[in-house]
DNA sequence: ACGCTGATGCGTACACCGTTCGCAACCCAT
DNA sequence: ATGGGTTGCGAACGGTGTACGCATCAGCGT
């Protein structure tokens, strides 16, 4: 009676059975897709490989047969991520409509961005010398709109797009964050910090203009005003940049006048 | 004999003295500092609360009296290094030069986050939600820049730039520390990584042709050439990006003409 | 001169992390 | 039946951030 731990340590007939049957087991692709549910769900930080292997009912170092390392791990996620993002072909638009189209591409990518808000933290920390098969088929596609819209120096160009994206995305997808970890609205949270960023304003004069533009679009203190819209008014944001990166290269094309300003 | 182990848990009068007149001790400013240097020495991944406290000759855990946590302590270190930054004052320049004002405070941001490569992965992942007393300064100052030069929306203006910078930077910040890892010289490690890079291209026609120009730059495989710079290609790739986003944003001011092409 | 009080340093400990190693169980071809 | 390759995993190692409580000390009111 003394044999019992509190696993069953005992190698008898009861204990060899349940192995197979089970599930299809492990794989690289069970476990890409489970850790960007965690992600998505927790927060980068909230990811590790103990917990992740539970969610699939396996042994912690069990993940280590599909998965060379944690690092690779998030490699693959980043581009299994990359996978969603939506660059319309080239050929599409005969060479005049690159312009929505890239800002298709660009839209795509934010969105992307801001579903799963740990990406700009990996790529932020990694940089985009993944190779993965996903990121390069982007990369294609991007290069493709670009050359057939005839730019001389495509890459420039996309480098500049992706650069601004980005870090709009970036810094959207840290406030996603912070906003999702403080468990209240988009607003409320906006309105609960307001105080404090406008004291830390105070002493500088420019800025106390601008936050007091948003403090009113809020509504009273502490209140988190009915028409207020957080989201509608980065989406703004995010074009207002857009628009304004697109009509710079926009003047790089060769037969380029100069583009439509309203 | 029986008594020492391997500290010295001997209260007696010896080992009660050396407390006094070693340092000043420790101190909010001087732990920021050192783990600024740590940092910008060893990467964001090799500081740790006990590594830092080795080096100021601390206890580990003493640490904690003059920082809250370690976040915080990473908050401290943004601050600090926001205030290398330079924007030219709004009035140096009437009105007219906002260009090349915000070109050189863009070009400041940069250039203090590739010294500090750590900074792009704390931005991304925190976002810039910080408020400390230089952060504030810098956008105080940057919002002066844009309001003088006549923007209706000085705000969207300079979100619109800091993005561009920060997706710029970020990027560049990563690839430099992926080369600071691995202990070759820009070109030595762009040498080294183009054949594997070439073969995931290879699939993807689009790619190929842009990979094959910096192939042919490095010159032949594997030797890192003479002439090949790749600080100054960096250098360029950024300004060509700053530029373009300056004309877009110029065609914004309510004065605007198209701006000049060349 | 004394004792008190608050600030400061730090040893210990806890819970967790990524990863290595070696063993047990299994699948499958022989 | 057997043997080899693949897969899962328990235990363990060295590391992490941080809470707790004790020791020491500086400065002060008496």
């Amino acid at each position: 009676m003394a044999a019992d731990k509190k696993p069953q340590p005992i190698p008898s007939v009861w204990t060899r059975r349940p192995r197979t049957a089970e599930q299809p087991g492990l794989s690289q692709e069970a476990i890409v897709r489970e850790a960007i549910v965690m992600l998505d769900a927790d927060g980068i930080e909230a990811l590790s490989m103990r917990k992740l292997a539970a969610r699939l009912n396996a042994g912690a170092t069990s993940l280590y047969r599909h998965v060379a390392t944690k690092d690779e791990l998030m490699e693959l996620a980043v581009d299994e991520v990359f996978g969603e993002m939506v660059v319309p072909p080239a050929d599409s638009a005969d060479s005049a409509d690159w312009r929505t189209a890239a800002a298709r591409a660009a839209a795509s990518f934010r969105a992307t961005a801001l579903r799963h808000p740990w990406l700009s933290s990996v790529l932020g920390q990694a940089g985009l010398a993944y190779l993965g098969p996903n990121l390069m088929s982007f990369s294609n596609r991007l290069a493709a709109l670009f050359i057939k819209a005839g730019f001389p120096e495509p890459t420039r160009a996309i480098d500049t797009l992706i650069a601004y994206v980005m870090g709009m995305s970036s810094a959207e997808a840290a406030w996603l964050t912070t906003v999702a970890r403080s468990g209240e609205t988009e607003a409320g949270l906006i309105a609960r910090l307001m105080p404090d960023a406008q004291q830390a304003a105070a002493a500088h004069d420019n800025l106390t203009e601008a936050y007091a533009e948003t403090a009113e679009a809020v509504g009273a203190v502490g209140a988190a005003a009915e028409g207020f819209d957080p989201v509608g008014m980065r989406d703004e944001k995010f074009v207002y940049g857009l628009e304004a990166m697109l009509d710079g290269l926009a003047l790089r094309l060769p037969a380029a006048g100069p583009p439509p300003v309203e």
